[in-house]
DNA sequence: AAGTGGTCTAGACCACACC
DNA sequence: GTGTGGTCTAGACCACTTC
């Protein structure tokens, strides 16, 4: 009955995702408990719980206590999807990376971004946009409101040579997230700093974080056209 | 020194979390060993390890071994991106989902289509557009490449009730996706489809998908402007 | 060479969900 | 009640990397 020793979970994983891949075992269906596999291939049940983990936190599986684990019905996978330092994300295309500040005011939170970030409108925040730089190409133009309350060391810092984005993320963690992703037509003025066309298809992300409960900052970076994500499963 | 008995793995996994976000352990810097904690926190080391992995897992620390676990300097956070099917998406959105097929040919692999699913030039593939309504309104027009080799059975389809993207879901298992994300200026052909104006801005997925490298599909999806994906860390 | 994380074991008890 | 997965333990050996 062992066909194998010496399996690691990384092995029995591989072997049960064939198994779902191969329609050995068919979506919907009970597979065999954790005792029963770890017979089969020879190990401990923890063995066998590390990969049934691992494929349940894909989205292969279903498992539920008492009901027993089944091969999912609607593979609902989930891919990762990373956010890296503007300035790093630009280097890694090989390019030459570099910002201008185009504005930074103390302004009242308007609605809206009092609303993302879970504050009272009015509240003091440090209103900045910006523009990065691939090669001296205009990269991405950010739109940024930064919570004063949360990150009073903000007011000093000197960004000429660093950015909000980085010295946000090299100096205040942050715990939650939200994130929206959509496309919007370049209006006149994202055009003109974008150097490209009022109308052209912009790649626009929208982000607020949030470091225990304290909001931190909410921006909005509409990428030049031929921004593209990649992801892989 | 043991301030908590009975600690599970997500408690230390948060109170980690805590002390990162409260820079008490500082981007970089060399966090105690897992024998360490293990004894801080009175628990055996494989709970601790079990802590420390997720953390890891979710790109705020890095752990390397000899060298030890230090905080990321620079987190490059993860969020999960799923891949439901079309008319779940569009019955979440509480809308009534519909969708038409426009073609369904037998035709040669052009050129890039065979490069993304990295088969030959001309084999024979099946190539189908479609598009998915919410509520009557067209959502998302798709531009679908299917191996016939690795699928001979999406030949024998009746796509008058099922899509080609839920059958595919329902019947093939993928083991492996590419996905790119971007936005494009609509075509004046996809204007009409998706009932909006030529030059609209439309969020647009790229997903390729093999199954233990087998080529299944390649698919264009152009949602009609609106389209927002959200994720959350 | 030595210390760190990576993994595995054998066993145990618990929580939950279905009977 | 009862069977399943969820978690934990105490110990062990291994793999890798830095010294």
């Amino acid at each position: 009955m062992t066909t194998a020793e010496n399996q690691n979970w990384r092995s029995i994983r591989d072997e049960l995702n064939r198994r779902i891949a191969k329609r050995i075992w068919l979506p919907g269906e009970l597979i065999p408990g954790e005792v029963e596999l770890a017979e089969e291939f020879g190990c401990a049940r923890a063995t066998v719980n590390r990969a049934l983990r691992e494929l349940a936190s894909t989205g292969l599986l279903d498992r539920r206590r008492r009901a027993g684990t089944r091969v999912a019905r609607h593979p609902v996978r989930k891919a990762t999807f990373s956010i890296p330092i503007t300035r790093i994300e630009v280097e890694d295309r090989g390019a030459a990376w570099s910002h201008r500040v185009l504005s930074n005011d103390r302004l009242p939170a308007p609605a809206q971004v009092a609303e993302r970030l879970g504050i009272k409108p009015g509240q003091d925040l440090l209103h900045q946009t910006s523009v990065h730089f691939a090669d001296r190409e205009p990269f991405v133009l950010e739109d940024r409101w930064i919570s004063i309350d949360t990150v009073p060391g903000i007011l000093d810092v000197d960004f000429s040579h660093i950015s909000a984005n980085e010295w946000l993320v090299q100096n205040v963690a942050f715990t939650r997230g939200d994130f929206v992703l959509c496309a919007a037509n370049a209006s006149r003025t994202e055009a003109d700093i974008l150097d490209t066309k009022p109308g052209a298809a912009l790649f626009i992300v929208e982000r607020t974080t949030w470091n225990l409960d304290m909001p931190i900052t909410s921006v909005r970076l509409a990428y030049a056209p031929g921004y593209q994500v990649r992801m892989e499963i």
